[in-house]
DNA sequence: GCCGTTTTCGGCCCGACTGTTTTCAGTCG
């Protein structure tokens, strides 16, 4: 049996959904869509356990999964797809991937682009549209085929990078198997991976072998590569030589491994890791020293002066090391050299997460089942922050809902102090922020809780002052704590709404409202150079993991690396605090 | 297609916005 992996078959799973919305199927759709979200919140492979229990395994441990749909995932991991699936693609031929990422089109206008214009692929419809075809088609016009070309451009702009979260836990699996050839020395993924960059264009993976101190060749090389292209992962080998292999993964992102001599893997490490400015910015020093530098190390002439650690290489140009998150010429080569780099917060320093949305919204998992995820997380406190009432499509909770929700919360608080484990659910919200900058509930339903967070979920085009404005008004309540996902990006999905980002970094320190870095892979907002402005302003940060599902904890850190690449320490970051420190905190900014 | 049940069929989060229309379809959250 083929193996394919939870995200592969939610992928199907969607790509039914979207399928059957395109023929009006009613219903159906949403079934779909649902279980592809749990599939991808599941913390075990479908495809184990279909081998445990078979078909009625997968029903009873997958939510919504009744038996047709585990039917389709039988077939699906027999034979990697299902004939529902091809029957309806047959309809239909196009690359819904491709076109379902142009904002503004959904299902029933990739179909009327189709069945008119027989547009298959966002190349087609980029065609179609400045031949000025589109707006002339039913339920099109001059603005729609605008949009859609507006859409293609910014499309453009992201196409071939992937997000870090989406990269992690493909480096990682190939990291621990290239560990594991006989002869292998280090292993480091560099590049934009270990920059902690947002996205990823590909994976740059340095491999030193045992032994083989200033040259690479022989055996122990040649059994590294061999395994590198015979990976599972691997699509399509395109490049497959002795020191340097390069291959096209499955899941489409470029790998390239390479093998470095033990004596200038830091070297190597060097110049793989920083960014090109900051490789510019490192060359120039040791030209102004009399050195050269390279990957293979930092020569005096022909005798190489350092190369086998980083530390080596930086010292002997003057500089202390530095976080790879820093190394892009913003400032910490200066830094670096008096002596003057921040402490970075560490990985694995939060004690809280302040979002996170139980399925009395529009979470996965009941109250219970976050706060025991995000014990295992090693967390010690959790705040439910559900969506607030104008959110129709959650559910959003009421005043009497958030008071429901609240004996709920303090009847799991009241077992959990009996028991030995330390852990506290907070009372809280993910409260929209109305048009007018007003809040979606009443502030006696507020005043209930820990902590009261907002966010804006609606009117994503207000003009730059309108917006500032409104969620400035929204700062100015003197019961607000926390403003969740600052501009409202989604990365190459969304652009951040039109706000004077630094007006609300002003007002949130102003004002006493921390700011949050969310850190869901798709969202890590706010970005790095936010952060480092909320860092200097003297504003308050959070790290949350906007968990929707008992599994997303493990997303906390890549907020943590956001506040890395943003300069931020432990200090600047409030749920790095025990419980009760961070409420107080939280809680005196309001009285500054 | 799934769920829940007053079990084997009826209901399924819904409201706002946009651009197309002149009463609504499609998309988004």
């Amino acid at each position: 049996m083929r193996h394919i992996t939870n995200h592969e078959i939610a992928g199907l799973l969607n790509e039914m959904a979207v399928l059957y919305d395109m023929e009006g199927v009613p219903f159906k759709p949403r079934a779909y869509e649902k279980v592809a979200q749990n599939v991808e919140a599941l913390d075990r492979e479908v495809a184990d356990i279909y081998k445990e229990g078979g078909v009625e395994a997968l029903r009873r441990e997958i939510p919504n999964v009744g038996e047709g749909i585990a039917r389709h995932l039988e077939e699906i991991l027999k034979t990697g797809t299902f004939g529902e699936l091809k029957k309806y693609k047959k309809k239909v031929p196009v690359k819904l991937d491709e076109l379902m990422g142009i904002g503004g089109l959904g299902p029933k206008s990739i179909r009327t682009l189709y069945v008119k214009l027989k547009i298959k692929n966002v190349k087609e419809l980029e065609r179609a549209a400045r031949a000025n075809k589109i707006s002339k088609l039913p339920h099109f016009g001059a603005k729609s085929q605008e949009k859609i070309l507006k859409g293609i451009a910014f499309s453009k702009k992201h196409v071939g990078r992937f997000l870090l979260g989406a990269v992690d836990p493909i480096a990682r699996v190939i990291e621990e198997r290239l560990k594991r050839v006989s002869g292998v020395g280090h292993v480091t993924t560099a590049g934009s991976y270990r920059r902690r960059q947002e996205t990823i264009g590909d994976i740059d993976i340095l491999v030193s072998i045992r032994g083989q101190a200033t040259s690479v060749s022989g055996l122990a090389t040649k059994r590294i590569m061999d395994a590198f292209v015979h990976m599972p992962e691997v699509a399509r080998v395109l490049a497959h030589g002795p020191t340097k292999s390069m291959v096209r993964l499955k899941s489409g992102i470029q790998c390239d491994v390479r093998v470095v001599p033990e004596q200038s893997y830091g070297a190597a490490l060097q110049y793989f890791t920083g960014d090109k400015t900051h490789n510019v910015e490192t060359r120039k020093i040791a030209i102004k020293k009399g050195l050269k530098l390279s990957e293979y190390g930092l020569f005096r002439g022909k005798r190489m002066v350092a190369g086998r650690t980083e530390e080596e290489v930086y010292r002997a140009l003057g500089l202390k090391w530095m976080e790879p998150e820093l190394r892009t010429a913003s400032g910490e080569i200066e830094a670096a050299r008096a002596g003057k780099l921040p402490k970075l917060i560490p990985y694995g320093s939060l004690r809280g997460d302040l979002q996170t949305q139980s399925n009395w919204t529009d979470g996965n998992n009941s109250i219970a089942e976050m706060a025991r995820a995000a014990m295992a997380a090693g967390l010690e406190y959790i705040a439910i922050t559900d969506h607030t009432r104008s959110l129709a499509m959650t559910g959003g909770l009421d005043e009497r809902g958030l008071a429901r929700q609240g004996k709920e919360i303090d009847a799991f608080n009241r077992e959990f102090t009996d028991d030995s484990s330390q852990f506290t659910v907070l009372k809280g919200t993910e409260c929209n922020i109305l048009k007018d900058g007003k809040l979606d509930l009443a502030d006696s339903a507020l005043k209930t809780l820990d902590l009261v967070c907002v966010a804006v979920h609606s009117h994503f085009n207000l003009s730059e002052r309108e917006q500032t404005e409104r969620i400035i008004r929204a700062l100015k309540h003197p019961l607000v704590n926390i403003l969740f996902h600052p501009t409202g990006r989604k990365i190459g999905k969304r652009e951040p709404y039109a706000v004077d980002i630094s007006k609300i970094i002003r007002a949130a320190a102003q004002y006493g409202v921390a700011l949050e870095i969310n850190a869901a892979p798709e969202r890590l907002d706010l970005k790095d150079l936010h952060i480092r402005e909320a860092v200097e302003a003297g504003a308050k940060l959070v790290i949350d993991s906007d968990a929707h599902a008992a599994a997303h904890f493990k997303w906390l850190d890549f907020g943590v690396a956001q506040a890395r690449r943003g300069w931020a320490t432990r200090a600047d970051v409030l749920n790095t605090l025990p419980c009760e420190g961070f409420l107080k905190t939280l809680r005196g900014l309001k009285k500054r």
